[in-house]
DNA sequence: CATCAAACTAAGCGATCGCTCAGTCGCTGA
DNA sequence: TCAGCGACTGAGCGATCGCTTAGTTTGATG
């Protein structure tokens, strides 16, 4: 299908924020088509169903969350820059795009199984990323990260979940968020007091 | 209305596994009654509405995580007992209610304005548990949690992501989760190396 | 200008939605 | 014993769902 023409770009953003909304069980083709003032069958001649669209937009914000995580890594920087550089990434990419990252993150299980495959490889990809990092640091004994698992999972989390609660009364600009939690994740990494400049913010 | 019946009592509880696996607007009320043998009809001697369904189910739940994390609090011991005691006591009751946890989390954005005004309070007074502790804690020298808000938040939004993954391949008891973040929050608040004892696991 | 493909609409299909209603059933208190 | 009441059912209301179909419009190509 040509998911790629300007029509189906804007019927994807246009479910973006429906489904960011009521959820993707709770909207309806006929809302989103008319959110760009087309009837209810415009959307037909570029997404199968549905489920495809839904399908087209998990891929496409999976895909921009990992590249973000991929551009913000350098593998020949220690392992503290690399970790404060990729969670600050991370968190920014789940502020700056919130209402993707809620689609990404609470309709995946909307997903047919064979969609749902294709995503669950991006994130595991996406986790991937951060646990190079942990191992390399704990490798070279710059981090403290025993568990590995648990620790992965805890900086993971905290990331996803600023697309659930962002903005706040006190978070309002992305970069905040990041600064944020790059300082978080030194701290859980047992380097706190060590080096506190965070790469793009 | 009689909401403290066995058999409302049971439509709750099939309708938290519903709202939890499908999502509220995705969810139907024949299908919820049907978990539980009954026909589409049997809810509305009980509750008005679908929405007053997941209402009283919203109220329970919060209601229940701030019970816990009240009851795992003792004003008088020290701050960094507190907040491991607390923070141990929040992840445990995520992962030991996961599907409650999921619709008390992710469905309230369907409460009408009203309910979710109370909900709201409820969750501030939630968070309200925790932010006592760190300022405690910062008042006393225990901890360093600048910015007191957005240590507060992060350490929230830990916990409350805990429904999304739990249970993982690494983590299934809850005891587990609580043990691993109440050493986390230890180390965010700047003392790791501190009291290991987590209360409550 | 004629042709064709693709985008789009109006209408409507069958299914399902939340919810109502008339009536049945079984329990309870007088 | 029996009136009354609340829980529950089966049928069905109007609305809305995802999706299909037939037909119109448009713009590029020969």
């Amino acid at each position: 299908m040509a998911t790629d023409s300007p029509a189906a770009r804007r019927m994807r953003e246009a479910a973006i924020a429906e489904f960011a909304e009521r959820g993707y069980g709770a909207s309806s083709t006929r809302d989103i088509a008319a959110r760009i003032g087309l009837s209810a069958a415009a959307m037909y001649p570029h997404y199968r169903s549905k489920e495809e669209l839904l399908y087209a937009i998990s891929v496409d914000g999976h895909r921009g969350a990992l590249e973000a995580l991929r551009s913000a890594d350098s593998a020949t920087d220690p392992p503290l820059h690399r970790l404060k550089a990729v969670v600050a990434a991370f968190a920014h990419w789940q502020a700056q795009h919130t209402a993707l990252a809620r689609v990404v993150q609470y309709e995946i299980r909307s997903l047919t199984t064979a969609h749902y495959r294709h995503v669950r490889q991006l994130r595991q990809d996406t986790t991937a990323v951060l646990r190079k990092i942990l191992v390399a640091g704990q490798a070279s004994g710059d981090f403290d990260v025993e568990p590995v698992e648990g620790i992965l999972l805890a900086i993971s989390s905290l990331c996803v979940d600023v697309c659930r609660w962002f903005p706040s009364k006190t978070f309002r600009q992305p970069g905040q968020v990041g600064a944020l939690y790059a300082d978080l994740a030194a701290k859980i990494v047992g380097r706190g007091a060590g080096d506190t400049t965070t790469p793009g913010d």
